[in-house]
RNA sequence: UGGGUGGAACACUCUAUCGCUGCCAUCUUAGGAUGGGGGAGGAAAGUCCGGACAGGGUAGAGCAUCGCACUGUGGAAAGCACAGAUAGGCGUAAGUUUAUGGAUCGUGUAACAGAAAAUUACCGCCUCUUCGGAGGUAAGGGUGAAAAUGUGGGGUAAGAGCCCACAACGGGUAAUGGCGACAUUAUCCGGGUAUGCUCCUGCGACCUGCAAGGCCAAAUAUACCGACAUUUAAGGAUUGCUCGUCCGUUGUCGGGGGGUAGGCUGCUUAGAUAAAUGAUAGAGGCCUGGCAACAGGUACAGAACUCGGCUUAUCGUUCCGCCCUUUUU
RNA sequence: GGUGGGUUCGUCUAACGGUUAGGACUCAAGAUUUUCAUUCUUGCAAUAGGGGUUCGAUUCCCCUACCCACUA
């Protein structure tokens, strides 16, 4: 709880539709990710779960293809108001993750 | 055959790949690895009722306040369930749905319209008259959600439950049936409404809620100010009040300030602490459209201490009972 | 998670269960003025949604939706 706090006031943004990334450089091998959707565009718990077990796994699968990442606390959120597929996520994803290590 | 109605159960299945969580065992070690067997619902939801449990130091009495209110049974209890009673509404029917204790002493309301909304009299009718009016009526008219029971006859100056017959309503008594609400029959009595507050009767309720509460760690300040008191008492706590009980200076209460806000437990044969119970692909069911190929759809919804109900959301499937309808015998 | 409160014209609000739901600001039209402002007149515009009680609900009761506050 404590640690979103400080990722969300220290951290640096970026925008990559449908995510918001906010990341922030911490100690390597304790790096840190916060999936969050929020409930304002969705009401109903089954739908968030839906969406955040989606985007975990998307990560879950292609988080080792980004080198990048290594020294990061990272948080995701998802600021669409309509539900992606697995398949447009993961590319998406993919899309917000190469821009984080364009950036960096 | 088509449609309806009441109840019960289920509410997609299998395979492959990659994963999550906590339990047990083993191996390594303080990071893990391997194996085994668990891992969302009928509503988990809304938080509308009621328990269990916990705290308010302990155990209480009365009043006030609040809630409920046809009958029986079940139940720890419930704005609970089932079965029934009476009076209505909907439906051809099966069924479904709404209401319900007693009293009428006191008191309020009944908008507009209407003469009058609770002991009524505008038009009308009748009698008398000094022609100004006085008195008797409630048949008929019109207003309204509601106007004092309806029909017929007698009676009368005109009329009226004023009297009679039948019917409706309310109450008493008796008999019969039913555990009971109540029903039926007989007989007697009665005659200006509805509703809120009020009063009475019975039953239930102390308040706050797991972010309750307990333990450990960390941090700190018994800061300071005010009131009371050391003996009576004031005062404070306990339920709003009264009584009772307890505290009463290493004290209590009020004001005001500082620190911490982590872990364990409570907590469960699902058991987290920001939240696991999954994702993807393929195949097969089921439904709709279509000759077919095929296309589309496959609901509502995610545990956070727990249990009994209620309410709301929900594509559909199966089974059982009943009703209406069509055809045949 | 738990507890409590609320929703009325575009905005801020009022209401005894009883006329066409009132008022202020805004908006539109007209008048006044050489023109604008001010002022005056007129108009548009709402009970969150759905049921129930009642002769009749903004008001009383129930359900749903949304908003806000408190509680560690």
């Amino acid at each position: 709880m404590k640690t979103s706090e400080l990722i969300y006031s220290q951290g640096e943004t970026l925008f990559s539709y449908p995510f918001k990334v906010i990341f922030r450089e911490t100690a390597r091998g304790d790096e840190k990710l916060i999936i969050s959707v929020p409930k304002k565009n969705f009401k109903r718990a089954v739908k968030r779960n839906l969406i955040r077990r989606r985007i975990r796994e998307a990560f879950r699968l292609n988080c080792r293809e980004w080198a990048n990442l290594q020294g990061k606390d990272l948080m995701l959120i998802y600021v669409s108001s309509s539900i992606f597929d697995y398949g447009k996520i993961s590319e998406t994803l993919s899309a917000a993750l190469s821009k984080l290590g364009s950036d960096a």
